[in-house]
DNA sequence: GAGTTTGAAACT
DNA sequence: CAGTTTCAAACTC
């Protein structure tokens, strides 16, 4: 347990240390009322605690909140903001705006290559000003951008949505395709080809499935959270040949692929035919685009 | 690795 | 609420 001095002596908050995101208890301590027992060394510790881990739960940071207002926070934190500040002209830029990832998800900047970094424990004063500012905009800042959506979804979907204009919400750049959910109907994205039938979606993940799998550049440095981009081709390995076996075989899959999934579809065989034969032009011009570019051609 | 593109978040 | 700006990550070369 850490505890977290709030109000002058007199008001303690006790915070679990063991990782529930739930706060303990907000009561009197007596045995540390007397400020020269209350372990001083121990709050910046227990900010850390309780901003970092509690700070998703923002009902409760109305608490930190409400000492900032009425400028009640401990000397020990509502110190001077920039102690370190004087190869600087005024503080430094506060970089604790929600364009940093560390911030958004309520965690201290470590590691980072950030500049003036503000997102520290040094400058918690300013945090947690930063940290007020983001919640009287949006109440729901430092929420999961993808969470279980309505009661009567299946399955997750991004809170609000994604408004991709120019990707078709099948790059990364779409916040839905980089949680791999499919674009909802919240979602104001322009030319959206990330949802259950879109056919350039399957052919993209048939691709990537295969890349996973199969013996492709590239494949063996996917994560589980990011993809190396959109599918390239590995560059051939004979440089007499101009389509690689492994070319072939990537195609013969997507076209395998395309096939099982029209009979699973009970689709027609006319329909089917029609189907795999859109595939194998879409795997043409992959291989063709690829097979210019690595010659450093133009395709007109 | 530098430059470009993209879209979220912030700002007006 | 809509348009613009800023920013950092994704992507391309």
């Amino acid at each position: 347990m850490v505890i977290c001095q709030l109000k002058g002596g007199t008001q303690m908050l006790c915070i679990d240390n063991s990782g529930t995101r739930e706060l303990k208890a907000l009561h009197l301590v007596p045995q540390y009322q007397d400020q020269n027992r209350y372990p001083q060394s121990e709050v910046p510790k227990a900010m850390t605690t309780l901003v970092g881990r509690f700070l998703p739960v923002p009902a409760k940071l109305n608490l930190i909140t409400q000492q900032l207002d009425n400028g009640s926070l401990p000397a020990a934190v509502n110190g001077p903001a920039f102690p370190s500040g004087p190869t600087l002209q005024g503080p430094p830029k506060i970089t604790v705006a929600g364009y940093c990832d560390c911030f958004a998800s309520g965690d201290f900047c470590t590691n980072c290559n950030c500049n003036h970094c503000c997102n520290t424990l040094r400058h918690e004063l300013e945090r947690f000003k930063a940290i007020k500012a983001c919640l009287d905009r949006n109440p729901e800042a430092f929420q999961p951008k993808v969470g279980k959506g309505r009661p009567s979804d299946a399955k997750p979907r991004h809170n609000k949505g994604c408004n991709c204009k120019r990707s078709g919400c099948l790059k990364n750049y779409c916040e839905c395709f980089e949680a791999k959910i499919m674009c909802s109907s919240i979602c104001k994205c322009i030319g959206c080809k990330n949802y259950e039938e879109s056919p350039d979606r399957k052919t993209l993940m048939n691709t990537l499935s295969y890349m996973e799998t199969g013996d492709f550049e590239g494949g063996h440095h996917l994560s589980p959270t990011k993809y190396s981009g959109p599918p390239r081709f590995r560059k051939d390995r004979r440089a007499s040949s101009c389509i690689s076996w492994e070319v072939v075989e990537a195609t013969c899959a997507c076209l395998l692929a395309q096939g099982e999934e029209a009979e699973q579809e009970h689709c027609s065989q006319c329909l089917a035919e029609q189907m795999i034969l859109e595939e194998f032009g879409r795997c043409l011009s992959q291989i063709l685009h690829t097979e210019f570019k690595s010659k450093g051609l133009k395709i007109e």
